[in-house]
DNA sequence: CCATGATCTAGACGCAGTCTACTTTACCGG
DNA sequence: CCGGTAAAGTAGACTGCGTCTAGATCATGG
């Protein structure tokens, strides 16, 4: 049981990692996990990777850069999970829960990481990659209401509704604001439901 | 134009400040509105306050004291701008979606106070003031869920849904996800009310 | 009037981000 | 094959932070 926080060796390391930047993201993602956003340091990922306090630098600038790098995998990952969700569904009304419903679970199961995608301060948001990532996650919630209502005159505003919703109930669930229920996603799922089935998008305008 | 982060004078100023308690939440409010929540730190508390580093802490004990007790008074400020809202309205769909609205609307102007209100991490959650404000956010939301609904047996159920919709559309406001209309509030406001109109309660279940 | 406790100061410690100068090494054109 | 150049990594310094400690100051009640 050797600590993790130390480099590996000291004796016989190569001068150069020859993979840095994935290992100081992967060591990032495991502190993210434990300790949460504020434990996520250049020093500890240095350290983890096995290398100076110094190097993460010359591969992400700063700090803001490998928060940003794991906060654009964090979008990938909930999007997957949204993607998993809607395996095997035709319904366009249970695809629209499933997304939410997976919107939430990818939330609990992750908290840190899905505040991290919404720290505003701690990210670049205009890197490239975090703006395709997050985008991408947008994109797909919309193309599911488009399935459901069509080419429908207020469907941005139908989806922002939607999108409100499930944002507002992982994060209340992940502040502590509200108390979980047993299962969180299968909660969001029916709660997007009884919305769906109970809100006419006719009302809007 | 003195430096507001220097003390105010060193000469002739009393070792005792008299109400240090009340001038370092009142630096850290500034400091929150200046540098968000990352910037509120107990030296440049101290600093405004006019005081040596360390005695912020014999009145909060920790940063997480000063924290709570400002985000404490997160939650007065909002349930007051939640109460000015509903003076004069008597539709109980009116007034739920006004509570709505100033949700929002408080969210929008104090997006730092805000954010901390939630940040579990930075608070001590458990202080018996931050727990009665936190509370008495949502017992008046409940309050007007009644109002609207009567004694539903799904009341709860449908406090959540909105308070999910208006947390969530602020959240999303602040974080940057989706761009902000000219009238944050009046948006919400709008948009509560459309929910309200267009969802039947006896869906839930 | 004085002792006691609350309040405040000042210094130290460890950890953080970031900057700089320097070392090591990969690689590419000749 | 070789040498130069740029990338990658090291090590130290600097500042700011939270927090702990020992000591100074002062208000207050007995």
């Amino acid at each position: 049981m050797e600590s993790v926080d130390q480099p590996r060796t000291t004796s016989s390391r190569p001068y150069h990692h020859g993979d840095l930047r994935n290992a100081v993201i992967e060591a990032a993602l495991s502190l993210l996990k434990e300790r949460g956003v504020e434990g996520v340091t250049l020093r500890q990922c240095a350290a983890r990777a096995g290398v100076s306090h110094g190097a993460p630098g010359h591969h992400f600038g700063d700090l803001k850069g490998v928060l940003t790098a794991i906060a654009a995998l964090g979008f990938e990952g909930q999007v997957a999970h949204q993607e998993a969700a809607l395996a095997g569904r035709t319904d366009p009304v249970e695809r629209l829960a499933a997304i939410g419903g997976a919107y939430v679970g990818f939330a609990v199961t992750h908290p840190a990481h899905f505040s991290l995608m919404f720290r505003r301060d701690r990210l670049r948001t205009d890197d490239p990659a975090f703006v395709a990532a997050s985008g991408r996650a947008g994109e797909i919630l919309l193309e599911e209401t488009y399935r459901y209502i069509g080419d429908h005159p207020h469907a941005r505003q139908f989806r922002d509704m939607v999108w409100s919703i499930v944002h507002g109930y992982a994060s209340l669930l992940i502040s502590g604001q509200k108390k979980p229920p047993e299962n969180p996603e299968a909660a969001a799922f029916q709660m997007q439901l009884a919305f769906l089935r109970g809100f006419d998008p006719d009302t809007l305008g």
